[in-house]
DNA sequence: CAAATTTGACCTAG
DNA sequence: CTAGGTCAAATTTG
């Protein structure tokens, strides 16, 4: 199922991009070494956005492009596609049912997304595990997670994490489902790289934990896949609302310009391939608020802004 | 002792 | 019937 993006969405998704990197190009300083590696992370995130932005906007430009899927596109439908912030209404389904022991699996059309991480647990979050499953093909066991304020704010983000490899340098497959309405983020969605060392993690006690804690009891972190500037690839089936969250998507920021293989399928047949030669950079660089100020010479970017807006 | 985790049972879509 | 998501009692942890 090919996803043909209308010209709309590309003109947003182009829009978006440009503000991003236009607000977020300040950020990217090369300072000591922690910077150095906040700064790659943003400055990846910031790329993919644009790649995916502008792979759009001509995919609307010359439909071939996305008919096709092209050799680079591989096979897949790997059309990138933003995240929104604003999907709000993540409660499908009435909570009623839910309160039933044992109720079945989510229903497609929840909110879910799904990231491959090494850092499952980094993410601005407060969670609680609430099972662990043996799961059919697959070596390691999915454990799920909720959100801590699911009882005392009712929301209903829940997340699973599943380990994809057993090597040196483990790979996680995280999915969240249901976006947050605890209002309980960290500091952490406030952090520039330039705050590193302030790093810390929100308890539930309202104490803070340094980053560096190597064995978190909690699912507590401070880099979330964050909407703005993750890195999203979306389903096949899921191109509807270019910036509504609706529908599974896969969002790989460890893996710039990574093909997602397979959506949310129980891990078993999840891939990510890198056509890039990114390694994984760790986790992804939260931006800040847009700062003022615009270093960028952005004459080509204003270019085909304009022609995408005004024409 | 309260909070978090573990784990077997329960539930239901497919 | 099976697989997988959730519940909740038991256990562990701080």
């Amino acid at each position: 199922m090919d996803c043909v993006p209308d010209r709309d969405g590309a003109m947003r998704m182009v829009a978006q991009a440009y503000e991003l990197i236009k607000s977020h190009q300040p950020r990217l300083r090369f300072g000591d070494e922690q910077q150095l590696l906040a700064t790659a992370n943003l400055a990846q995130s910031l790329l993919n956005e644009a790649l995916r932005a502008l792979h759009l906007a001509l995919s609307v430009m010359n439909p071939e492009i996305s008919a096709a899927g092209g050799a680079e596109s591989s096979s897949r439908s790997n059309m990138p596609h933003l995240l929104s912030p604003c999907s709000a209404e993540g409660n499908v389904g009435g909570i009623s049912s839910q309160q039933r022991k044992g109720k079945k699996r989510r229903l497609n059309e929840e909110i879910s997304w799904v990231i491959l991480t090494d850092a499952p647990h980094e993410d601005r979050y407060v969670w609680r595990k609430y099972g662990e499953k043996k799961i059919n093909g697959s070596h390691f066991t999915r454990n799920y997670f909720r959100c801590s304020y699911k009882y005392d704010r009712g929301c209903q983000a829940t997340k699973q994490i599943q380990q994809q490899s057993s090597n040196d340098h483990p790979m996680f497959q995280v999915t969240y489902i249901n976006e947050h309405t605890c209002n309980c983020t960290t500091n952490a969605n406030k952090y520039i790289q330039n705050d590193l060392p302030e790093l810390s993690y929100c308890n539930t006690d309202g104490t803070t934990s340094q980053m560096g804690d190597t064995v978190i009891k909690q699912e507590q972190g401070l880099l979330s896949p964050l909407p703005e500037v993750s890195t999203v690839f979306l389903d096949s089936m899921a191109c509807q609302e270019p910036f509504r969250l609706s529908h599974h998507y896969t969002l790989c920021p460890n893996h710039a310009g990574c093909h997602m293989t397979s959506i949310d399928d129980g891990a078993s047949n999840f891939a990510c391939e890198s056509i890039d030669g990114y390694k994984d950079l760790g986790q992804m660089v939260l931006p800040p608020e847009p700062l003022e100020d615009n270093h960028f010479n952005d004459a080509d970017l204003d270019l085909l802004y304009n022609s995408l807006f005004y024409n």
